[in-house]
RNA sequence: GCGGAUGUGGUGAAAUUGGUAGACACGCUAGACUUAGGAUCUAGUGCCGAGAGGUGUGUGGGUUCGAGUCCCUCCAUCCGCACCA
């Protein structure tokens, strides 16, 4: 009886389907385990190879997991907000919710033909109000809360406010506060702060809040009219269109993530995830530690701030530069300076970002005319400004010692400034060919800090400052605030409303806050984003409502939770919910969102825990990163000015244009004549140069797969040709799952010609027939030896190796001969996870309930059946293996020393010398060294 | 420049703690069978060599009885960050 795949699938997704098999319940007494994928953009173009790479592995796991005795969660859903919808709205006037409905459903057929196990009661889309009331509703207690930097957790805002009216903002808790606050205010008692305004009291707490609005430069893209993240943006480009990005001062709203930098830096420590992305988490994060210097300005009010991780260099300061954005800029430029200094800063400001990569060895600069003081020297110190410096990092302004860092050096050789070494280096140096930066060597030149290391300069040098009051240890973060705004219709709307300049919170109560209906998905003429364009759309029907919308990552950022509880209207999901299940145990999607999804996830999930909505503070405890599946693009050769076409093997003595030929024309680099002739109509009188063998080879490039590159390999016409069961085992057998690789069907025949293997075993005579009596200990060894294997390759998430022990095992069946039922069934139960739909099959005509085989208990491994009475030893002499001794495995060293030496070939091998040394590892190897 | 990862047959890859390198599969070669199929089965297949044998995991070195695996050097490819003070 022939394997029928297509039948075989379609019935038991339909049994499931209606049976709902995979619907899980918090009611059992079993131990929760939480199975998650990345939930997918739904995008017009569908699913395609590679989608599904990282699914149908944590589908086999989960199901593992089931199979020994877990209650397992695997949900799925839709981050359905996004630009794309949004773009094709603009060009088609159709409304975004209906492009995103149409791609769902796409979405989950082809979902739904590849036999996972998802719970869809519990589907979840970020778009839907019922989802996003509780978006917005994370972001009133965010508006509503600052972070306590003695406590170390995020506090209500109200707490703060009675802090303010009892004691008001001194100096000492405004510099403990200021890990990142980034706008400046002047301290206030308690009898000022009940005086102030009320919208003076709110603009104060702004800068407190961890949502909150606020001026700063942001990531501006005119051609799509937004605000993108940096992480949004890629060599100066948006990520999605490749537009130019410029830098621009706006007021936004922000979250004050680098409140919880020191906490996500820490939290990686105990993640099992693969280093690469925590390192990309700690490199982005870019803690480092140094000092805070204060120079006091020369004929000036007040001092100028740097921030340095070396200040044990401090003597070797010959001037400061400050950002050409820094506020102090204006101040500090003199009347002879002030011409060239308004040149260079806004020739510097009008250069994007991209250009300031572009190039970064042009240095450029200028002087401001003023002076600072050295605190410890109270030599004048000149003050210049140089794009060098950047305005978002540290104070904005560098303490330049040219003999130690490189930049300063070139900035002070091209502006012939003074070098002045305080280090001596720990090994030859030449100082007129650079700067010593290493940080070994011997302090000099630098008073009380001479004669110590660089590494006992520095802890000295931080308590001298702080000593006389110049300056304090301080901790730094690379990491910025998230911008929060979007200027964009398809998102979430944040949940404000104005008075004037000052916003308001809409009431949790009245959540959610509808996405109005627009007439366009446009800007308004006044510049206001498409929500301008909603009509009769205020609070109350007077105030003003925010018209930006929340980002791509807003609903992203907590949607594991919404799982859990999936249509609570009461809270985002419930409390016994969230206990129950915990955070997720296994968590699987692709390394690009290593510092876009998986750091705000992180941080929201920390703060929902300070607030008391979770109880754990990380998100994920486990992850496991697929590997991006690249397509292989054929070519065509198409001689220049002609329509002829060369093949592969001939093209080089042509002139010819590679032109990206549809894989779907393609078998095996062949190309399909006729099809490539009607496949495009300026192709249908192409004639051929063939290889010697008749037939167009096609040239091939790994590519990214896409649409425009005629490479695109989807899932669904894959399951037609061979079944979701192949499909799904063949993407496990490709390699380890976390590597990249280009996608290529050739083996494909060797996974369906497996399961026609083990459908066989069934049906040896034609028929489905198992021998019921009592298996041979040679099966019961072929069984045991795979459900150790299958087991530990699950384990340790190797799917590859996992499926290529079914095809030994399956082999060995086999060849053995000897269909019995009490291996076959054990077998069926080890491969359902990999092949849910024939071993639904095969577990039916075995006699079994229909479905059942969901929840059968997984074999277990037992040892016994594997013991053995001898081992065939391999010979070596020198480490080189030479021949094989079978010998019983009860034998002594000695016994087998022995042994070796009587036989023949060991005496060959000898060749007439003596053996210094036996190795004899009993049951391993034996390796005679002469 | 900094950080991370990866280099093994014609191809995808395996070798979990240092112990028979290349399992499993594709491809290829030869053959069988046939209702001619994207079917099934048999044998072979790292490289050099007729064979005995030699040689072989990016390069060069080291530790070891024994190294794909551990240590050092260098090279290549990919990914992330990048004037970060």
């Amino acid at each position: 009886m022939e394997y029928r795949f297509q039948e075989i699938e379609k019935k038991w997704q339909h049994f499931w389907k209606i049976n709902q098999t995979y619907r899980v319940e918090e009611t059992s007494t079993k131990p929760p385990y939480y199975v998650l994928d990345m939930f997918p953009y739904p995008s017009g173009a569908g699913l395609h190879v590679g989608h599904p790479l990282g699914y149908i592995a944590s589908d086999i796991f989960a199901r593992y997991k089931k199979h020994t005795g877990f209650n397992v969660l695997h949900p799925m859903g839709y981050d359905s907000f996004g630009l794309p919808a949004e773009q094709y709205a603009i060009q088609t006037g159709q409304h975004p919710a209906k492009t995103t409905q149409e791609n769902i459903e796409r979405y989950r057929e082809q979902l739904d033909k590849l036999g996972f196990n998802y719970d869809w009661s519990r589907e979840i889309r970020t778009s839907s109000p019922a989802y996003y009331k509780w978006t917005q509703w994370i972001f009133i207690q965010l508006f509503n809360s600052w972070y306590n930097p003695k406590t170390n957790k995020a506090e209500s805002i109200d707490a703060l406010i009675k802090e303010f009216e009892q004691q008001g903002l001194s100096a000492a808790s405004l510099s403990a506060l200021h890990g990142g606050i980034e706008t400046e205010i002047t301290p206030f008692s308690a009898s000022e702060w009940v005086t102030f305004t009320a919208q003076k009291q709110q603009g104060i707490l702004m800068n407190f809040r961890l949502a909150y609005l606020g001026e700063s430069y942001v990531n501006w893209c005119p051609a799509l009219g937004t605000v993108l993240a940096n992480d949004e943006v890629v060599n100066g480009l948006s990520e999605r269109g490749g537009h130019p990005v410029e830098r621009k001062l706006l007021k936004q709203w922000s979250m004050r993530i680098t409140a919880y930098a020191q906490r996500l830096l820490d939290g990686l420590d105990h993640l099992d995830w693969f280093d690469s992305i925590k390192e990309t988490q700690r490199n982005w994060i870019g803690r480092s530690e140094g000092a805070s210097v204060h120079f006091p300005l020369l004929n000036h009010e007040g001092s100028m701030e740097v921030f340095t991780t070396r200040p044990d260099t401090l003597f070797g300061v010959s001037f400061l530069t400050l950002a050409p954005e820094h506020e102090l800029v204006n101040q500090l430029t003199t009347d002879e300076q002030r011409a060239a200094v308004a040149t260079y800063v806004s020739t510097s400001k009008n250069r994007s970002e991209r250009e300031r990569m572009a190039d970064v060895n042009t240095i450029s600069g200028v002087f401001t005319g003023s002076y600072a003081t050295h605190p410890f020297t109270k030599e004048p110190i000149p003050i210049w400004i140089g794009d060098y410096v950047l305005v978002g990092y540290g104070t904005g302004a560098v303490m330049a010692v040219p003999a130690h860092d490189e930049r300063d050096y070139k900035f002070a050789t091209h502006f012939s400034l003074a070098i002045k070494q305080v280090i001596r280096p720990s090994a030859a140096h030449d100082f007129n060919l650079g700067a010593w930066t290493e940080k070994t060597g011997t302090i000099i030149n630098s008073d009380f800090l001479d004669g110590l290391s660089v590494l006992e300069g520095v802890q000295r040098m931080i308590s001298a400052i702080a000593e006389h009051g110049y300056g304090s240890k301080r901790i730094n973060y690379r990491l910025r605030d998230a911008v929060f705004g979007r200027q964009r219709y398809w998102g979430e709307p944040i949940p404000v409303y104005f008075k004037g300049d000052t916003p308001y919170l809409i009431p949790a109560d009245q959540l959610p806050l509808d996405l109005p209906e627009v007439d366009k998905y446009l800007p308004t003429e006044d510049g206001d984003p498409p929500l301008g364009r909603a009509t009769h759309w205020k609070f109350n029907e007077v105030y003003e409502y925010e018209k930006s919308t929340m980002p791509g990552w807003a609903g992203s950022s907590w949607y594991f939770l919404r799982y859990l509880d999936p249509t609570n209207d009461q809270c985002l999901a419930s409390p016994e919910k969230i206990s129950y299940w915990g955070n997720v145990d296994l968590y699987m999607g692709g390394a690009e969102h290593a510092t876009g999804h998986l750091l705000y996830a992180r941080f929201w999930c920390k703060f929902l825990r300070d607030i008391g909505v979770v109880p754990f503070d990380e998100p994920f405890k486990k992850m496991i990163n697929q590997g991006m599946i690249l397509g292989r693009s054929s070519f065509v050769y198409r001689v220049v000015g002609q329509q002829t076409f060369v093949s592969a093997g001939m093209k080089d003595g042509y002139e010819t244009t590679a032109i990206h030929v549809d894989i779907s024309l393609v078998n095996n680099d062949e190309l399909d004549l006729e099809g490539f002739k009607a496949w495009r109509s300026e192709y249908k009188d192409a004639t051929f140069l063939l290889e010697p063998s008749g037939v167009y080879l096609c040239g091939y490039e790994v590519e990214k797969m896409s649409k425009s590159k005629y490479n695109v390999q989807t899932p669904d016409e894959l399951v037609d040709r061979f079944g979701a069961d192949t499909l799904r085992m063949y993407e496990m057998f490709l390699g380890p799952v976390e590597q990249s690789k280009p996608w290529d069907t050739k083996g494909i025949t060797g996974v369906h010609g497996f399961l026609k293997k083990y459908w066989r075993l069934f049906h040896l005579n034609g028929s489905f027939e198992v021998n019921e009596t009592t298996p041979t200990k040679d099966h019961f060894k072929i069984l045991h030896k795979t459900i150790r294997k299958i087991r530990e390759d699950l384990d340790r998430f190797s799917f590859n190796t996992g499926v290529s022990n079914f095809m030994i095992c399956v082999n060995e069946l086999t060849e053995a001969k000897g269909n019995y039922r009490e291996i076959l069934e054990q077998l069926t139960i080890l491969l359902s996870p990999y092949a849910p739909h024939i071993t639904e099959e095969i577990w039916e005509k075995l006699g079994h309930e229909p479905g059942s085989l969901y929840e059968a208990a997984y074999p277990d491994f037992n040892p016994d059946y594997l013991i053995e009475s001898d081992y065939e030893y391999p010979v070596s002499f020198n480490g080189k293996m030479r021949f094989k001794v079978t010998l019983p495995m009860v034998l002594t060293i000695e016994e087998i020393q022995a042994a070796i030496l009587s036989k023949p070939e060991t005496v060959k091998w000898l060749e007439g010398k003596a053996p210094k040394k036996f190795i004899i590892v009993p049951g391993k190897i034996v390796n005679v060294v002469i």
